[in-house]
DNA sequence: ATGAAGGTTCCAATGACCGGAACATTACTC
DNA sequence: GAGTAATGTTCCGGTCATTGGAACCTTCAT
């Protein structure tokens, strides 16, 4: 019997099954059965119930009664003690409010992670416009202003790294041509703040600034709105204060 | 070589010990070495290291700076997948929202889990007194509002699995015997709410109330505020037509 | 009833995992 | 800055947990 493999034939160790399993769940997947868990994790349907056993004892994994399985309260539990929602998000959070009322569009704030856009909170309201972005969803980083400047501000390894793989087109307006992305980075960090039309949604652009702690963007703070609303010369104004007020939030202690 | 076993024996499995690592964070310790994991999830250092190095990879620990290794950005956004994140807390906000405007006191939402009332949403502000919850945090059944009413609701057999282990006392006032806290668990649920006076924290008390659906108890909701101020008629009348409310919500879709 | 899909259990083979020991690095002491 | 303790990392042979195919059971649709 031949040996849990990847594609490229390194063995693949339990603990990394067991996080590919937890990993088949995305916003749109919430609720899957045992055989969509053993399709996407790519494992054989008894490992897959073993592992997934196992997840279910140590309170990742919990089986409903519609006999789906979804994350477990645990995983949430802890995920709460992640800098990213202890530090970051509790202390953004009065600024991106005043950002919400000053603005009456909708506000996220973005971190990188693992190749996208991940996005730590959204504000917005009735008044707004309904957005792609949620609070613990990923979108890629070139179709999005907090994305473009996540990636803008990496090392120019970085950037030529995700250039060097295939961008995908979120909408006909995306930017998929690595060179025209490329320039359009540079703009970006040029200029400090980074603008999207219709790049990710029809009808929707955003103007996004970084949060940067020592040379290093640790985040980005944007803004979502029609694109006919948008008076990008305010909004980067009142993005940069918010960007300086997160700042010193984060410098106040530790 | 003996392989890695409990103390009564059973072998622990791989993916059990990648959950022991992630257990041994909590709110008072968000930041370990590798040695603290090693003495809390009782692994030696070298299986404690390659468990580590595994969770690593797949994104569930960060290593800082400072050599401490942290709960990795990807436990957040996947634990944003459950359903206490999603449905519950997402559909229970704005209602403990108008509790807390009605109120002005600290708005807490807790479910059972694991033998522990978990956190999963806390409103409050400068003027509402200290508290020791938070949101993802946990507490003992016995000594808060929303722990009572959990632990109040559920099965006889569960009551009594409770009660034969012994009751942490939190404070002078807590009730940590068996007998008495089972008159308080049988009174609390024929009248239909909580109450606790500093059993938790000296000089708070809380009043707390169910959420049922199809007679289960899924949550709890309560008010914590100072023992003198507290007016519990209208408190419990408030936290009823919140309950009602939320219930209400949850039934809406699915 | 019948069949198909989904889920669970069984089991022999084996290689991934195990942890002690040796080594390397960092942090602390004087 | 040398000495030393504490912490972290690598190595490696033995072994047992892990693995996945196959058989079996359950659920659901027709």
């Amino acid at each position: 019997m031949s040996p849990a493999r990847t594609t490229a034939g390194a063995p693949i160790s339990s603990i990394g099954r067991g996080i590919a399993v937890l990993g088949c769940f995305n916003e749109r997947r919430r609720a899957l059965t045992l055989s969509e868990l053993s399709e996407k994790s790519l494992l054989p349907m008894s490992s897959t119930h073993r592992v997934v056993a196992e997840l279910v004892a140590g309170g990742f994994l919990v089986r409903g009664s519609d006999r789906r399985y979804r994350i477990g309260t645990r995983v949430w539990s802890i995920g709460q003690l992640a800098p990213v929602s202890d530090q970051l998000r509790h202390r953004a959070l009065p600024t991106l409010a005043r950002l919400y009322e000053e603005t009456g569009e909708n506000i996220t704030l973005a971190v990188l992670d693992r190749g996208q856009a991940l996005y730590v909170d959204r504000i917005g309201g009735e008044r707004s416009v309904h957005t792609a972005s949620r609070a613990g969803g990923h979108l890629p980083l070139h179709t999005t202003g907090v994305g473009k400047v996540l990636l803008a501000w990496q090392s120019p390894e970085a950037i030529e790294k995700y250039l060097s793989r295939p961008l995908t087109r979120t909408t006909p307006y995306s930017i998929v041509d690595p060179v025209k992305l490329k320039t359009e980075l540079v703009e970006t960090k040029n200029r400090g703040y980074a603008i999207a039309r219709q790049e990710s949604t029809a009808g929707n652009g955003s103007v996004a600034v970084p949060i940067l702690r020592g040379g290093r963007c640790v985040a980005a703070v944007g803004v979502v709105a029609h694109l006919t609303h948008m008076d990008i010369p305010r909004l980067v104004e009142v993005l940069q204060q918010a960007s300086d007020s997160i700042r010193k939030e984060l410098e106040d202690d530790h």
